[in-house]
DNA sequence: GGCTTGCTTGGAGTGCACTCCAAGGTCATA
DNA sequence: TATGACCTTGGAGTGCACTCCAAGCAAGCC
């Protein structure tokens, strides 16, 4: 799963004084986060992030001794890819097929392969019809910014 | 509404020598164009079609003495711009909105080019996003092509 | 005239991706 | 040890964008 330790931003320092030290940035924590900690990492909801388990798109997440999720920053880094897969409109699904094929290891390297390739083509597909989006929204906009001075 | 005489390209020539002419590519057609030619042109379904105007995102189209829709030209360039904006991911409440000012004529231009700058924004924000992912991908899939070079 | 194909309607159904709920257990601080 | 915020579950609900259905009218062809 090629995970490196990536070293991510501050992000949202959210009410970082209101409480005592949450302990919300990534980076300084160790190796355990709360289901809460990783909504304000990811922006996903605490909802979402259980939904994902269920559903076979988070490789079993680690438990305290009740029974409650301890996120790993392998989990982190695997729900920040699951992210940018989904804002390529990827759909669930497939992202649970690969989640799959993780899980069944090295094997699965060629299939792994051939399904990010397909959607590497999506996403090439997908900013050339936003490139043609864009190019008939600033002929309107400048019709309007000129031919529009009304008033 | 700053329709422009758009000459589009043939399109799918689908089953042009099976029926009497059925007349599919646009140009050489005169204004009145039923709905599964609009269906050919649009890809669009007709249900959707038909569901776009009862919502009120098609400008009323014209009707048949027998009360069939007959969609002009002016019709299918608006349908272009809509699935246009349909793909930037923009709610269709949002262009059912943009439909209504259009509607209420010349004194809404500023309200029209704000709406349509913000989605300019978003649609940039998107692109900028996907080229994230691109690279998210990218070294993915090199990273599958070298070190998976299994069996 | 009969047949097939296409069009009409309102309203109900579908699939996706969450999103929320109730009922209850857990954890950290005063 | 009590309080309140946080976490757990299965299952039901939501919102969006279609998608389909049934029943019926209309047009073209043999």
């Amino acid at each position: 799963m090629q995970t490196t330790p990536t070293a991510t931003e501050p992000a949202t320092p959210a009410d970082i004084c209101s409480a005592p030290a949450r302990r919300h940035p990534r980076p300084d924590g160790q190796d355990r986060y709360t289901i809460s900690e990783v909504v304000a990492f990811t922006g996903l909801t605490a909802h979402t992030l259980r939904w994902y388990e269920r559903i076979g798109l988070m490789p079993h997440v680690d438990r305290s001794h009740t029974g409650q999720r301890r996120y790993s920053n392998r989990d982190l880094d695997w729900l920040d890819f699951v992210t940018k897969l989904r804002l390529t409109g990827m759909p669930v699904a497939d992202m649970v097929r690969y989640a799959e094929l993780v899980r069944e290891g090295e094997n699965t390297y060629d299939e792994r392969r051939a399904l990010l390739e397909s959607t590497r083509r999506d996403v090439l597909t997908r900013v050339a019809e936003l490139r043609d989006t864009l190019a008939v929204l600033d002929r309107k906009i400048s019709f309007y910014a000129t031919e529009g001075n009304t008033r």
